[in-house]
DNA sequence: GGCCTTATTTGATCTAGGTCAAATAATTGG
DNA sequence: CCAATTATTTGACCTAGATCAAATAAGGCC
């Protein structure tokens, strides 16, 4: 397979994650004509449940996390945004306490949904942009069905490495640098796990040199076929990832 | 809250379930012009690999469940597909053994991805019918996260009981009962559990006379104020469940 | 730089749910 | 209606991951 193949599969799915929308924001551009920009820190929630305001959101900047809190000890992660995802409220559960969590500083465009509409009807672009944004949400969705569903939480917290380094990971020779925008607390519960069963998993990914810790939100990735090779070749996803051969050509490479 | 509220809410959400089309088929009428009908029969699939042809489905009568495999032992489900429901290859993860699997006799419309746009373009009905398909599995497809991520199995089985009842349960006095189109393996696929640890958890209700067996795919809630306790209230979902009164408004009464 | 706070790690223990094998029920096909 | 087949249930047992408590390690802030 050539490089070229992967890197339209991968943007075929993955939504571009590298902290700002400078490569896709053709979409985005002319929602920012309508909306307002909403800065959040870490910790900011915006608030999505079932009695919200029809306000539609898109990610410009930052990372967050959906969360639906059961009740007061029980909170789902449910998906991640990331900059260039369409956040609407029609796609969202009828679930009363809903909210999108900021886990590092964000810029959110927002506007209101009629407007929004009547921007998609007045602009193609926007409108396939938006079209394709759920669609490869709505994939996301599934295939992180088929993590909970199906994966142990080792095999959890391998896919989920491999695809931050895939992502956002940037190359240093063999080894990826990530990132990650998340606390453990955050990536446990998108996993499903509660945080010291990651990071018991963590630990032993360490002692088995996978991975390496390089401070608190940023991880070294020393072996990214091995970690591959932890979980169903067949939710690789996106990659395309030949196991046999190093999959790296996606990163930005320290040394361009 | 009223009891229109209570349709109107649980018809913005579930689509229609009972095994036709007749209640909400205006989207999908001009769909069967273009359309070839394929019938299937229970345990037929259609292939929706990572290679499949770019092919648009939309269900007519039936169920299937959307399954990946992520090696010959282990399957999951991802989705639950009833009539009305559309189904489109960019909206699936690319994975690459993905099938949608006939659990009932099913008749399914099929058409090209791109006949399917031009006609997406040509009507309006049809686009918005479409958009609001896809926004409502969207919707599901995070609600299923929350279960699998959020509900033990107790929680997960009483859940979707209660969501089978609202979807397609018919009341006698205070009972209702479900004509169940999937066996017993498919539900525990659906809610990640094995058909063991369903069976057992299918026993207690029974012996706590909260639901009754009438052959295999057919079951009596006999107390579904009880089931719906047995999960937290946030996710009644659509059903906007009145935990302290009777929330039979939306089942079809035999009387009828 | 050193204290304070908060996040992460680790150990010890427990349990929900998985696994495997065997026993029953339903269905199907004659 | 009965045998054969297949689906479900139940029992016995066992692990992955949860929970709780305590120890460390990172950052933050003066």
């Amino acid at each position: 397979m050539t490089n070229s193949f992967r890197q339209k599969a991968a943007r075929q799915v993955i939504p571009q994650g590298a902290g700002d929308t400078s490569g896709q924001s053709n979409g985005l551009r002319a929602i920012e004509e309508i909306a307002t920009v909403v800065r959040l820190k870490r910790g900011d929630k915006i608030d999505l449940g079932r009695d919200r305001a029809k306000l539609v959101y898109a990610v410009r900047s930052g990372f967050l996390i959906l969360q639906a809190d059961l009740s007061t000890e029980r909170h789902v992660a449910i998906a991640l945004y990331s900059p260039g995802n369409i956040v609407r409220p029609a796609e969202l559960p009828p679930v009363r306490s809903l909210a999108a969590l900021a886990t590092a500083p964000c810029q959110i465009l927002r506007m209101g949904e009629v407007a929004f509409d009547r921007l998609c009807e007045q602009s193609a672009e926007v409108r396939l942009y938006c079209a394709r944004e759920t669609a490869l949400q709505s994939a996301c969705d599934k295939s992180h069905i088929v993590l909970l569903a199906g994966l142990s939480g080792e095999e959890r917290v391998a896919s989920f490495f491999v695809e931050m380094a895939y992502r956002m990971g940037r190359r240093h020779g063999s080894i990826v640098t990530v990132e990650i925008p998340f606390s453990r607390s955050d990536i446990a519960s998108f996993l499903a796990l509660n945080p010291d069963t990651l990071s018991r998993i963590f630990s032993r990914l360490k002692s088995l040199g996978l991975v390496k810790t390089a401070g608190r939100r940023s991880i070294e990735i020393l072996d990214l076929q091995g970690l591959a090779k932890m979980f169903p070749a067949d939710l690789a996803r996106d990659f395309d990832l030949d196991i046999n051969r190093p999959p790296l050509g996606l990163l930005a490479d320290e040394k361009q």
